[in-house]
DNA sequence: CTGAAAGCGCTTACAG
DNA sequence: CTGAAAGCGCTTACAG
């Protein structure tokens, strides 16, 4: 609790206002935000030089007072065109490196039209899945030093809003969609924007996008399944309460293609839509698999996140994984390996890489292919949350027999 | 893999060029990745106005000529000044929607000084917790009508380039530091920004902050263990391998702390700093306490994802939780509740909604205090994962009595 | 309530 | 290799 001198060097000022939020009214919190005496030094540090406050951005201008040239030159030094002379370039980056000069984009962007930006709308942000994604759309970014804008919409009043105001409109030079099952109408609305727009994660026909092969991806882990000699299988699809689908269609006909290649038949009562992201649904749906006459001895979850969240409630429930039941997931999450999930790994951020990497040369190079598609592969990664069934946990059919006829 | 027609108006166009990254040699995927026929036909919906081509993009002054009025007139009624006529303002508006104006930020930013855009720097966003944050930053800003930077800056290479080059510093109207420890050089050179700059995450003396009383979030948790009787606790540090280092010091602190408080001894043996997201420093860091000649009962980790780690280690290793050893976290995280851990909760997004409200409120009011700070409680949420510890599961010294006098 | 004009800080032909 | 000037698309006093 020292008071009234945090501050590297800046004078004691009027006393601070704190606000705790507190909920529960334990006494020991008031205790413990206690340390209220904080200096209130807002940044004037180092430059005194015009205005007296904060907010002293040095211009061109001043550069090029600095430096003794113009300010086209100090434009052109500055963005490297060799057109400059030795001497005259080291004077210009003296005086920027002096009055830490940075050029302002706002007003580069009005002469070029370009802003140097990328935005990605995205349905979340707090799912590995996308972190991931963005996180790879991030790093290509930054050594293009172009700046991430992130529109995060996830729910449908949000959809409406943005696809309204489209505020990503003169406000980046690309726009990355990722995960978003747009209608047409807002398809056709980006269409219209005059945007270069890159799909993430999934297939945009006639429209660059990185994906995998869902269908191909779903397939392999099926395969993994019926090879261990399981025959009664579940597939969980996720969905969100808002509209978002995803890869499911598409991982759900790959379940569906392995099925009847297999000889196998479709029964509808293995294949549940949990709402994702709710206790309950999934809950539910593995109570309904538990309390079914022939239950499956496996379960194949559309996403890890899914999977993880099954073991959960098997696991609760006293059903032993792989004994009684195999688990199947889909990404390869992080927690995939400590949890020894079986999964269909995909690689997210080598997605989010591509498809920056794909945006950026539609923006630099007016001859990309604007339809260019990257697909990358899957593999299944077998962990121990799959094994072959318990040949006497269940009356089953026999595995060369169809469950129904 | 429907041939050249996938588009709703294009014309046909020159041969698609893709490309399918595919690694595994697996014959399959260039069967399931052959949908080249697409077309080609990119963004000329609509607008045929100036330009045939694309970037079609209305400014004010088309709206004014639509209009029949002054590009000032324009302004002030899209900024809903209410100094228009209402007819005038009705022309107005339908301009602007039949020309699908918007407002070139860049243009009016460099009248107002202002981008209308917050920056957010972190050191990663693959994890739930920062995702959490940032997407209770992200509701915020579009509430308000800002857009959202994101910087993600995750190792010691990209961390000097961004206080050296600091991109930040025209592009945004503040900056929220997210889960980044910086050193002192760091705060002055984002002090001498004279941009406001917000915690998110973290306490920073004398400068706006959000964030939680890790002290006292530990000492709950500590306080939880040995209320069922646990004397000989480990805690797990996680840490970057880039020097970030997050709350790991405040949280054992607090672990300190309430083991002086119960008259326990600080075991050096209990306390580890496994390097986090590598597997081999959980395990062995797991190894090392169960390998002890007097091992812990109990583990709590330093979040809630290390925590989970170490159930996997644990479980894989056949050491039951909670009988031979509870497992306590930090967080919350999403999937805490399906795995049944106990843990000590912290509002995430919350966190990130009022730092980012905070951050508007130092923006759009001059007056606001610019060392507020925010604290939030946090709370235990009991779950499987902890108990009582074994009696008989090894020899212990009596609960009374400390391990070392 | 509305318009003409200046200017925000850059880049870009155009001269030299 | 360098400078003077025009202009990007807005907002903002300043008149009326």
């Amino acid at each position: 609790m020292s008071a009234a001198s945090d501050g590297p060097a800046g004078p004691t000022a009027p006393a601070t206002r704190d606000s705790a939020v507190n909920g529960d009214g334990n006494p020991e919190d008031t205790g413990t935000t206690a340390d209220t005496g904080d200096t209130a030094d807002t940044a004037d540090t180092g430059d005194t030089a015009d205005t007296g406050s904060l907010g002293t951005e040095a211009t061109m201008a001043d550069v090029a007072q600095r430096a003794g040239v113009s300010v086209s030159t100090v434009s052109r030094t500055l963005r490297g065109l060799s057109s400059v002379s030795p001497q005259t370039r080291g004077r210009v980056e003296k005086a920027a490196r002096e009055l830490s000069f940075a050029v302002s984009r706002s007003a580069s962007s009005l002469v070029t039209g370009k802003t140097r930006r990328i935005a990605v709308l995205t349905p979340h942000l707090d799912s590995w899945f996308l972190g991931s994604a963005i996180a790879g759309v991030s790093g290509v970014l930054r050594e293009a030093e172009l700046d991430l804008l992130v529109y995060s919409v996830t729910d449908l009043a949000q959809r409406g809003a943005f696809f309204d105001r489209l505020p990503a409109r003169r406000n980046a030079d690309a726009m990355l969609v990722a995960c978003f099952d747009l209608t047409p109408e807002e398809r056709a609305r980006l269409d219209a924007l005059g945007m270069p727009v890159v799909f993430v994660s999934q297939h945009a026909p006639g429209r660059p996008s990185v994906y995998i092969d869902d269908v191909d991806g779903a397939q392999r882990g099926m395969r993994h399944l019926l090879n261990l000699g399981h025959r009664r299988i579940a597939f969980l699809q996720s969905s969100d309460d808002t509209g978002f689908y995803w890869s499911s269609k598409e991982r759900l006909t790959g379940y569906r293609k392995t099925l009847e290649e297999a000889g196998l038949p479709y029964d509808e009562e293995l294949v549940l839509y949990p709402v994702a992201r709710h206790r309950r649904g999934i809950r539910e749906a593995v109570g309904h698999l538990l309390s079914l006459r022939n239950p499956p001895t496996a379960v194949f979850a559309e996403s890890d996140e899914v999977a993880i969240e099954v073991m959960g409630v098997l696991r609760s429930s006293g059903v032993d994984i792989p004994g009684r039941m195999s688990v199947l997931g889909f990404d390869d999450h992080h927690l995939a390996e400590w949890l020894d999930l079986t999964t269909v790994a995909q690689p997210v951020e080598e997605i989010g890489r591509a498809a920056a990497e794909l945006a950026r040369s539609i923006i630099d190079d007016p001859e990309a292919d604007p339809t260019r598609h990257v697909v990358f592969p899957t593999r299944v990664i077998p962990r121990g949350s799959t094994a072959p069934p318990a040949p006497s946990a269940h009356p089953e059919p026999r595995p060369d027999r169809p469950a129904r006829p």
